[in-house]
RNA sequence: GGUGAGAUGGGUGAGAGGCUUAAACCACCAGUUUGCUAAACUGGCGUACGGGCAACCGUACCGCGGGUUCGAAUCCCGCUCUCACCGCCA
């Protein structure tokens, strides 16, 4: 959510930056302005009325108490009169609020100064590519599908059989790899600092406000109806909520988190090749490592998480290329966001593996997550976060970028996790 | 699932229709005193929104939502959550 005191003091800004995201935000904002307006007159009129009435329900206190009950009939009009004013006068101000509220959520975050005005997935910008000369060519490559039902890695039929597509089942060497992965990730971010945690898998309604899930992405969520709580499809929720509704002394910040989870996703609507094999799930694992952090210093912090996930990415000696996506590829919620995407040598594609955002107060005003500095001002942190990384297309990368016509050879950094160097 | 007890500021906890502007203590911050620290003493100490250049003023908030009343932390109704015990259970 936005924040509406910026809005009041340079809508003009506001404007020019979510034009960066193909959106004419004038309406809206002239909307938000005239509500805002509007709302604060009212809430004046609302206030002095409900001042007035207390000050005589305090008198009436004292004329009570001094015995003095005659006169306190008359005065006792005087304020129904006024009851009756505010009545509607309060029905006012709550509408006008919550039009206020809802208007100012279905604004997008204002894209950072950096992000380049765009479309599509096609105009994001590319930073860096690392290991210049992937392999442009499948000669003779089998796709990860095929090589995990060849090596008995992955069970995708049993999979839909006991659940539905999407809904693989590990097995041996497979489920082997899978979790050296996840701890070789852990141990990679708790190394960097980031504290490990392990949270609850499902979140209430509130939580997924917090970070912006709702109400923006209902359908993308399995929600839980007998006791109202949402699957999570990220450990963001959970991580990023764990300090809502706080007020976090300065000294503490920055505050870093990474948890594994695995990730629950309906993917209403999505078929075709794009999803085969370990491309698109609604189930997967993914460490994320999460920041809460002073305004000063997020942008720092998230070049410094990008290099870190860049880091693991050349420890596992997979391709890489990284972006800088563009306004219009950007999420609602953030304000710049780095997606890193792995090559994938038998299907000649990129894909995507993670995706690290920077949200400035755009959670943080839903989540109402502060911090005190020293002179005791309050203002509002900054939250970013990424993945650390997410699990089915980096295993899709390793198995097709490292196969040999007589197994698939693991990075040398998992070695000590698998106990096993070569799948074959 | 059953029964019972609760929910008050950063923490403990009083308050049971109007002298509450929520006591007191602890914690925290500043000052006085002091060779340093501690102790003692004095003062300060919530959040949000609105108004104001500011000092400051107003409003709301005692789990959440309604109601009664001129007036509610306090009375009434509904909900949520927490804790304890019992049952079931990895």
């Amino acid at each position: 959510m936005l924040l509406l005191n910026l809005l009041r003091q340079d809508p003009e800004s506001v404007i020019k930056a979510l034009l960066k995201r193909n959106l004419d935000a004038r309406p809206i904002v002239n909307e938000i302005l005239l509500i805002n307006e509007e709302r604060r007159k009212i809430q004046n009129k609302t206030e002095s009325l409900k001042a007035e009435s207390n000050k005589t329900a305090k008198l009436i206190g004292l004329l009570v108490r001094d015995g003095k009950a005659s006169e306190v009939n008359e005065i006792k009009s005087k304020t129904a009169l006024i009851k009756k004013e505010l009545l509607s006068l309060e029905k006012t101000l709550l509408d006008l609020e919550i039009k206020e509220k809802e208007t100012l959520l279905s604004l997008p975050n204002t894209p950072h100064r950096s992000v380049k005005q765009g479309f599509s997935p096609k105009e994001n910008e590319i930073v860096s590519t690392w290991e210049n000369d992937p392999q442009r060519t499948n000669d003779g490559l089998i796709p990860h599908w095929e090589l995990a039902s060849k090596y008995n890695l992955i069970d995708f039929e049993r999979g839909v059989k006991i659940t539905g597509a999407g809904f693989p089942i590990y097995t041996g060497n497979g489920a082997r790899l899978q979790r050296a992965l996840i701890q070789f990730f852990l141990d990679k971010n708790t190394q960097e600092g980031y504290k490990e945690i392990q949270p609850p898998y499902f979140v209430n309604e509130e939580s997924s406000f917090g970070t912006g899930q709702l109400p923006d992405k209902e359908g993308q969520m399995y929600h839980i109806q007998n006791d109202n709580l949402y699957v999570i499809p990220t450990s963001e929720i959970p991580l990023t909520n764990l300090y809502r509704n706080e007020i976090i002394d300065e000294s503490k910040l920055p505050i870093k988190m990474t948890a594994y989870s695995p990730c629950f996703r309906r993917e209403a609507g999505s078929y075709g090749k794009d999803v085969r094999g370990l491309n698109r799930l609604h189930q997967f694992d993914k460490v994320e490592i999460v920041c809460i952090d002073h305004p000063d210093n997020s942008y720092k912090r998230l070049d410094t998480m990008v290099n870190h996930v860049a880091g693991i990415l050349k420890d596992l000696g997979l391709q890489y290329r990284l972006l800088r996506l563009c306004g219009g590829d950007m999420g609602f919620t953030s304000a710049l966001t780095y997606d890193f995407e792995v090559w994938s040598a038998a299907q000649q594609r990129w894909l995507e593996v993670s995706s690290v955002s920077n949200f400035e107060t755009f959670q943080t005003n839903r989540l109402k997550l502060r911090y005190r500095q020293k002179d005791n001002k309050i203002s509002l942190a900054h939250t970013l976060n990424g993945s650390a990384l997410a699990l089915p297309r980096i295993m899709a990368a390793i198995l097709e970028n490292n196969q040999s016509p007589d197994g698939i050879n693991v990075p040398n950094v998992l070695h000590k996790y698998t106990g096993f160097k070569k799948i074959s």
